[in-house]
DNA sequence: CATTTTTTTGACCGATTGGACAAACGTTAG
DNA sequence: CTAACGTTTGTCCAATCGGTCAAAAAAATG
């Protein structure tokens, strides 16, 4: 029995492409089991049938979601490569992190929502996939602590750490925001941490 | 008409600590809106009318669960104090608050949760009671370093950074262990991770 | 003991949930 | 025009939601 894979449709497409975008506003405002797929079809400008017309369901729409999610979520650390200068090459992945907190709040705020809830749809991709890219970016790390060429120091909680200080400005914006106060507005926070998350990052891996 | 405040006989006390404990179990894993008073009501071993005998709703439950916690929460700041030696006064800054990213993994991630979703409820206190507390310890921070005793790096930035990388190892802790494998089971990663911050922080603040 | 007060629960309520379905609508190809 | 196909929605459903209420059970009081 051959299941007939159409392709989808133009306007399959671009419906389904609406849909998620609607879904990424409300999945990470929410979180998944707090939202509704109404809420998702209002926000989106179309009935909830029509929206159920266009993926199978609630858990399809967050899935769909979550994929895309972690190929973007992954991007930046995949970049991270064996290079000359340590310092640079770190100091452009705090960069490109922090750029990616500024960019993609909604992205990271449903991770971190993800991740809150115990990460039950993707545990089995951070224990595989996250895990060995992890595993091999920590291992050019101590390559680099071997050659003296930066400090020594855990190369996995240095990670933990830098993906902690960037994603704060995306998750705990309204925190930030509140402790800042008014007089700090716009995108002006963003380049405060990019430096101060630089110094603090290089500052203690220098020789 | 004076309504009678009449104390709260013992059984009032344990029953309504009973369904506090619950409630921080079910609302730090799914959210407010993500959980259900059935759900907090099985897991206090009662039945939902019997839960709502000691609290007048599901807001009620998360209104005296979140004051609690704002005043667990800000202890660790509030002992934040002037000292001498501003190097041993940062680090155990650090020290505490790592210490209730381990003993109070839950607290931590219903305060996520309520900031992820926009601090609804707490805007207030953020605008309020916790940025004048960052105002003051940011004024004794920059004072270190007018004196000298410490490199000059923003105080506020230089805050959130120990917030994020402490609270990560609650907020993200399956993310967390599932990076570090079996092999680094236990409380043993909340060591590594002691040492690895203090290098971090004092390392980049010294002189 | 009897009585009063506090505690517990089964039954129930209207609203909302995720989702099914058939009918209606729009578009396009012949 | 019409038949075929893709799209949209009104209506409906069982389950679950937060919450009420009266009555039963248990505890405290005299």
């Amino acid at each position: 029995m051959t299941t007939t894979a159409r392709p989808l449709t133009r306007i399959q497409q671009e419906k389904r492409e609406i849909i998620l975008e609607a879904a990424l506003d409300v999945f990470s405002a929410n979180g998944f089991r707090g939202s509704t797929i109404d809420e998702v079809a209002d926000s989106a400008g179309m009935s909830k049938p029509n929206l159920l017309y266009y993926f199978r369901s609630k858990e399809d729409i967050h899935a769909t979601l979550m994929e895309r999610l972690l190929h973007t979520w992954l991007a930046p650390l995949l970049e991270f490569d064996d290079a000359d200068d340590p310092m640079t090459e770190i100091g452009s992945y705090i960069r490109r992190k922090l750029e990616m907190a500024r960019d993609f709040p909604r992205e990271s705020r449903l991770f971190a929502n993800e991740i809150l809830q115990g990460a039950p749809r993707i545990m089995g991709m951070l224990e595989g996939e996250l895990k060995e890219l992890v595993d091999e970016k920590a291992r050019i790390i101590e390559n680099w602590m071997r050659a003296g060429k930066i400090a020594k120091a855990d190369p996995y909680h240095l990670i933990f750490a830098i993906w902690a200080t960037t994603q704060h400005y995306a998750d705990f914006d309204v925190q930030v925001r509140a402790v800042l106060g008014p007089g700090r507005d716009g995108e002006g926070r963003f380049e405060d941490a990019a430096r101060f998350l630089e110094q603090l990052f290089l500052g203690c891996l220098k020789v």
